[in-house]
This record gives structure tokens, sequence and C-alpha cells, in this order.
DNA sequence: AAAGGTGTTGGAAACGTTTCCGGTAGCGTT
DNA sequence: AACGCTACCGGAAACGTTTCCAACACCTTT
């Protein structure tokens, strides 16, 4: 069934079809119906690699998303699917694993299937000179605010994860913590963990209270993985009072760890989390979290990227903050 | 960049090029390799809108979930990303709204992208022969066991809901529990949920345990309404011993709910959940769960598409089992 | 020397759209 | 009667591939 097809039963020519089909002026109402008459009769559905081959390029917009089973990001992309559509583009989700390089992926994709748009949703994003040479695709990266990345079609949308780990400092300082413990991800590695390790420490150092290196765990973000690195921040430090975990998964599992060892949360110990995900809300104790604003940044994301894509704006950058949100697992001492 | 200027760069004809490219026999090692060259020094990709256009087909298999920030269902697509990959398909996912009709999509879907097959994960799946009509494409819904949908090219992997159902009832029972509440999806919209309630149900009064009409409390799948829904059950009568949830999410919002209330789990009401998702073993207390074999569903249902699209085999149907998982959040009481 | 086979290549059609360009009919104006 | 204008429509090219068919060179067989 193709339009050649809905051309003879109509009675007119292929490009009157196309016309009628596509609202063009210069054809009358009356053809126009005839056509959509038999177009709904038939159920013809105009094919979609013809239609974008001619047009050289797609009104879709492939959100890249690097890990997966992660409410934090799924919060997100629900929000960016409901954006997107309602402008009338097709959201393609691509699932990535943790490891791969998530750049290259997108100029693979930028390349072979030249969508209107990329969304990079997390990961790292390096290398974004040399993937993305020659390639003009709008981007956006939403994650957090990277310096030098070289690429000049690229918005950013993110919390201030600097200010956020120096927040997560004064906030546990504040309620008279003095011995902290950090678990998140590899700093030579995650960049978002860097940030918010520098921004704890130098806060901790401001307020004349200095991070004890050996506090700090590295672990994936994963809920799993929260709960062994817990398990070995207390093999070495038992006197922890509180621990500050740069997602919730990693706290939920955290926590869990602790539980197991007879220590109670917050009486024993502390925990503040990252990322605000509905979950936190309905832990056992509840969890006391960083939340990032997550329909903000779905929302900036897709009007950035739309605004590059159909007014040819230059990129931008948002940065929002992220909130306490004040839960249940952190005591407070004095 | 296109094929054209390859061969021109290369000093041959685009079909010399073309064959090249897919490594076609009939083409000189010496010529292949020249080929390879200039298209690696120039990263040129084909344009997949061409190349798809002429093979009237796709190699991209689309799944299309219904519902989001689910860790059940993204378990399972995780599991289907990297198997679809690792066969050379590339996966498209398209989340769907809560109460979008996802016949309708998968039909607009194949009659517009034409993809090689379609996953439908989770839903209701209503409608087929309506929507489907004049449609050919392999599709597998993965969910649970349905009944007379007139589609012919459907195959179905999922656990035996009702029997599920039943050894819900069993193993609450068993455990002295005879007071119990049960929160779940609407029965008269939600074909699972009406699985699991007669499955319990006959179960029950197999016992000569006959359930209380009453204690049934119908919710969405999420955390928020799982929460909402045992408030209700509480108001109505606060003497259940144990709750059985159609999914883990209601069981942590219903938890939660019990917790404020001032009861304690296990040892004042028990709790039984559905899906077996990562989280539960990390919940305070650990939460007992029917667990869906994420993997398992992932894997057939991939396979028995793959088998459908590339030799043609009928549609099949593969029933799984969901294994209890024991926690700490149900109580024997006897 | 003619015929047939093999290995390699080029030309051209085809996939299903969109869009440019030109054409026709009907009408009013000069 | 000739002209221009408008409204509508058809033909054909183009998008970037793949693939069928024909062509050619070279070698082997008769």
């Amino acid at each position: 069934m193709t339009i050649k097809d809905i051309a003879r039963k109509a009675g007119c020519a292929v490009s009157t079809v196309s016309r009628a089909l596509n609202d063009h002026p210069d054809v009358s109402e009356e053809t126009k119906q005839r056509v959509r008459e038999i177009v709904a009769e038939c159920g013809f559905v105009p094919n979609s690699n013809a239609r974008q081959l001619k047009a050289q390029h797609r009104k879709s917009i492939c959100v890249v998303v690097k890990g997966t089973a992660n409410l934090f990001f799924e919060g997100i992309l629900e929000r960016m699917q409901s954006q997107i559509a309602s402008e009338g583009y097709a959201a393609e989700v691509h699932y990535i694993d943790e490891d791969a390089n998530e750049v290259l992926t997108g100029a693979q994709l930028a390349r072979e299937q030249k969508p209107a748009g990329i969304i990079f949703l997390g990961g790292n994003i390096d290398y974004f000179e040399k993937d993305f040479h020659g390639i003009s695709v709008p981007c956006v990266l939403t994650s957090s605010l990277f310096r030098g990345l070289l690429y000049p079609n690229l918005s950013q949308v993110g919390v201030d994860d600097r200010q956020a780990g120096g927040e997560a400092f004064r906030y546990l300082f504040q309620n008279g913590h003095k011995n902290i413990g950090i678990i998140g991800g590899d700093r030579k590695l995650s960049y978002i963990s860097r940030l918010r390790y520098e921004g704890f420490t130098e806060a901790a150092a401001k307020a004349g209270a200095p991070f004890d290196e050996t506090h700090y765990q590295t672990s994936s973000f994963r809920i799993q993985s929260g709960y062994k690195a817990m398990k070995k921040l207390l093999a070495r430090d038992r006197t922890l009072s509180a621990v500050f975990c740069m997602s919730d998964l990693i706290a939920i599992g955290a926590m869990r760890a602790v539980h197991e060892e007879g220590l109670r949360v917050p009486q024993d110990i502390s925990f503040l989390g990252f990322d605000g995900i509905p979950l936190v809300d309905y832990c056992i104790p509840s969890l006391s979290s960083l939340r990032q604003p997550q329909e903000e940044m779905a929302d900036a994301s897709v009007s950035l990227l739309l605004r590059q894509i159909e007014h040819s704006d230059p990129p931008g950058t948002v940065a929002l903050e992220a909130t306490m949100a004040e839960g249940e697992s952190t005591l407070t001492l004095c």
C-alpha cells in the first residue's frame, strides 16, 4: 500500500495525493476530502523511510541514556518523552552500557539516522571534539555542567554539582556531624563524582573539619554496589556518624548494610542521598536527599534543543540547583 | 557524503562500492580494500533511510513499554536490549502512557516504520484483531498469557499469573495467615490483576478460607498508589495479618503506610510482593516476593521473535513460573 | 579459432515519497 | 479576440541505496 495505490483509487496523480496529505494549499478541499477518506478507509500510513530520505532529516529526537534500572533517569526520561511528543517529534531512546562510549554512539546515530537532535542523559561525556568531527546535529547534555567540551552545538543542563557537594557537607555539619563518610563514583572516571567530592571537601576545609580521605569509598551507582561499599566502609571504621551517598540507590543499599551490622539509622548513623527519587519518601526511615529537579531538567533540555533545532539558536547552559529534601535518615546531634 | 562520493574517490561505480561495503563475494579483495580505506578515511556511514527504503524492512526491533519508572520492566528491558544488540538488530524503545492504547501504537509503528518485529512489554493488550488488521509483523507480548487475541503473528511470554496468585495465597496461609488483604490493579481493566486475583481466591476457597471481597483494594502499580491504597485498607480494617501486593513497589508504599500508622512489619502485619525486583532484598525489612524471572522473560521474548523473523517460525508461547523469594516481611504465625 | 566459463565491473531500475515546473481550464479585463 | 490571472493538477526529477542485468577481459576447453 503506497501513495500510488491511493492515487489510483482517488483517480488523481501521486503528487496530488502527497499534497493533499500534507495539507498543501493548492489542492481543492474537495480532492483533499476524497483522498483523506480513501486513506482512512485503507489504513494507509506513509512510509517514513521514503519520507525522511527525501526530507534529508527526521522529525525525531534521540535520547542516549547511559545505564539502566535507575529511577532517577527514568523519571527524567518520562518527562522528556511527553515534552518531545507534545512538540510533534518522535522520541527514540537508546540505552547504552555503563562502560560504553556515549559520544561515539551519539556520533553514529547522528551520521546514520540523522535525527533532528540528540539528548545525552547522564554519562561522562568525553571525546566530543574527536568523535563529533564533521557533525553538526544539535545536542544537549543533561547531566552536569562540563567545561571545555569543544563541540559547538552542545547545550548543557544540570545541577551545580560542586555546590551541591558543599551543600551536603554543610547540612551534615550543621547537624553536628564531624566524622563523615562518602560513597560515590570513581573520581578519576566520573566527573560528577569529582565535582561533588570537591565541593564537599572544600566546604569541609573551610569549616575547619577537613575530610579524611580514607572515608571515601568508591562504588557504582547501583544499589548492590552501595551495599558492598558500605560494608567496606564499616570494616574500616565503625565510628562514622554520617554518610553522604552520591545517589539514593547507593544510600538504600548502604542503609541495608548498616542494618545488617546491627546499627540503626539515624540513631547510630545518619544518611544523606542524592537525586531525590520518589522512592526516598517511602524508605524506612525516609531518606534525606539532595533533590535534583527532574521535571525542570527534562523541560530545560527539551526546550533548549528545540530552540537549537527550530530557530538555530546558539547552544545554552541551564544551571539548576539541588535542594535539600529532609527525611528521617539524618539525626541532629547537637 | 554519499556512496557516490566514495565511488568517485575510489574510481569505480556506485554499485561496486555498495557491494564492497556489504562484503559481496563478487568484488575483488583489492577493490574492497580500497573502498574500505576511503570509507574509513571519510568517516562515511550509509544512510539508513535509503537502505531501509530499498530493503523494505528494517533490521530493528521496537519495544513498546507501557508505563515507566518501574524497576521491573527496566530490568527486563536492559536484558532485552543486550540480547537484541547481540543478534545484530537495533532496539528501539517506545514508552507509552499508562492509559494509552499500546496495540494502536504498535500498529502505527508497524505501518510507519516497518520494524522487523515488535515486543510489547507489559500492558493489557486488547483489540488486537481490530487494530492489527492487515499487518503481518512478528510480535511478542511479554506480560502474561492471554487467550483469544486473534492476531496470528503473536507470541506470548509470561508467568502463569493465575497459578502465582494461588501460590501467594498458599504461602501466606501456610504461614498461618487467615485474614489477608490484597492490593492490586483494577480487575476490570487489568488482566494480570484479574488472573492473580482469581488464582488467589480459588486457592483460598479450596483451603476453606474464602477471601473477603472487601479486603481487595484497587491501586495503580506505583509506589504512591500503594501507599494510598494501604491507608484505605487500614481505615477499613486494622486486623489484617497479611497483605498480598501485586507489585513490589506497591508493597513498599504499603509498608510505609503501615509504618506511619505505628504498626510493625512483619510482627503486626506481613507483606508479600510481586515481581522480585532487586530492591526487595534491600528494603528494611526485606520484602518477600513472587519473583518473575526477568532474564528468562527477556531471553525467551527475543528468541521467539527472532525465530519468527528469521525462520518464519510460527508464534509460540513460553509459560514461566513465578517463584517465591522469601524475605523478612512475612511472619510465621503458627 | 570458436565456444564456453569465470571473475569483476558498470549501468540502470527500483524502493516511496516530496517538490519543482509546467500545463490547463475558467474567469475577468482590455 | 487576445491577454493575464487564479486555482488546481500532472509529470518527472530527486533523495541514497541495493540489485538485476549486461558487458568485458581473461582463461580453458573443444
